[in-house]
DNA sequence: CGGGCAAGGATTGTCGACAATCCTCAGCAG
DNA sequence: CTGCTGAGGATTGTCGACAATCCTTGCCCG
């Protein structure tokens, strides 16, 4: 009846002790793809007998797991209530994001003349050739499949790259931490919205990207820093459109 | 033998069902208060077996809270060999401040008109007192505990109502996280240099926060954010002095 | 005398059973 | 028909025992 019935057959319990302590991180990660790939959906309810059975193992290292996942902020856990994967709403959004901007321009500020230019020029042609906007909007439905995960992939490698970059562990897990949500954030607006995806977005977005890294390049602390702020602030509009307002 | 054989007794278990889906709070918190009380220091291992008998409970809620910790990142847990009270080098503490000094400058920001002036007057009033610098060095004992007890005091006060008003509970609860970090690192850094304690730094710290009350009471947004990364910014020499270098 | 090795103890990690709690829904009074 | 009550089932939370793993210590061999 879950609709995470599906295939999956998590062989873990092959031999016993085979995954001695680290069967929560195993579950953890599991259920964090489950989440991002749409098989688990906000709102839905994490029933530990029924994941206990699915991963093969006892109810102990599953509760630890979501237990990990609360504090990750992915999953909201109430006395004898159970887990719930947390809903979006347009309000948490806007808060993440102010947040996210925060942290993501402080991390360019100190990345900035610390990133390998080779990387970042490479990054820069990228952007380039898709801020022109050509062939928005009269493609075939794969072509424009394809041209979202691959703006997907390269928005993951610039933020990943500065992250990389900022010489701060401590900010770069938590950026990696906000960016867990803000996964799930994205695939909860695509998910309302696949019936008309936004591509006027993409060019725009990739004109975002390419602003911060030719700053990125020409070692402007200030400009790097104000057009991530413009990138993260358009970002909002985007995600938190059609969603319920408040909590 | 353990650090924390000292006389608190966990009545949990009076009658079985009374925390019921309560116990790994109650646990998280109970450590939390040792941690920064310094009951628990720095290093020290937390042993399973031995907090379920503190506690009068089973090792399963035990389990829990020690994950909990460990999201909050005051714990660390190496699978098969336990639970252990985090380590803070100078480079953490550099690491947590600029996130820190972020995200208090983002709130502050965002609180900015929105704090009720009479508790803002009333808090830049107590600051003036302790920002001449009056009886420097030249007290009794207890009362230069009392002195510092009071500034830590005022000093959560002022940091509290700035998270409380920003409007963004999303980061107000990371703020909060934040604190419970960084009053670790000042226990740490207090117990390090409770031998010749900086009490120069207090007016100098009551100057800061004067400034930020200011600024706020001021409505000036700018100056506010400022006056906040400059009062965070010496907070980080004072706490990684005499901390171990690096990891 | 130094280094590898193995037995032993200590500790963690996992399990399945049971108690406590919450939710649902049928039955009944108003 | 509506609202309350309480029994039943489903689910969570807790427990104590056991298996797996790691660390220490003492021994034996080179």
């Amino acid at each position: 009846m879950s609709a995470v019935t599906t295939t999956n057959r998590q062989t873990t319990g092959d031999r016993p002790g085979f995954d001695h302590g680290q069967r929560r991180k195993v579950v953890v990660e599991s259920l964090l793809a489950d989440i991002f790939s749409g098989r688990l959906k906000a709102g839905e309810r994490l029933i530990i007998r029924g994941l206990a059975e699915r991963f093969e193992m006892s109810p102990t290292p599953i509760r630890e797991a979501l237990v990990t996942l609360e504090g990750i902020g992915i999953v909201d856990i109430a006395p004898n209530c159970g887990a719930v994967v947390r809903r979006v709403t347009a309000t948490d959004v806007r808060e993440v994001c102010q947040v996210r901007r925060a942290l993501e321009c402080a991390a360019v500020k100190l990345a900035c003349g610390k990133i390998d230019p080779v990387q970042l020029e490479e990054l820069a042609e990228a952007f380039r050739q898709r801020a022109a906007g050509n062939g928005t909007g009269r493609q075939a439905n794969g072509s424009v499949r394809r041209a979202i995960n691959q703006a997907r992939e390269l928005d993951s490698r610039l933020h990943d790259l500065i992250a990389d970059s900022c010489g701060n562990r401590f900010l770069s897990r938590e950026l990696a931490r906000m960016k867990l949500l803000f996964r799930s954030f994205r695939d909860v607006a695509w998910d309302r919205r696949k019936d008309r995806p936004d591509l006027l977005r993409l060019p725009e977005e990739a004109r975002e990207h390419l602003a911060i890294v030719e700053a990125l390049l020409a070692g402007d602390t200030q400009t790097a820093s104000r057009a991530m702020a413009r990138h993260i602030r358009s970002g909002v509009k985007y995600w938190s459109r059609g969603l319920p307002g408040q909590t």
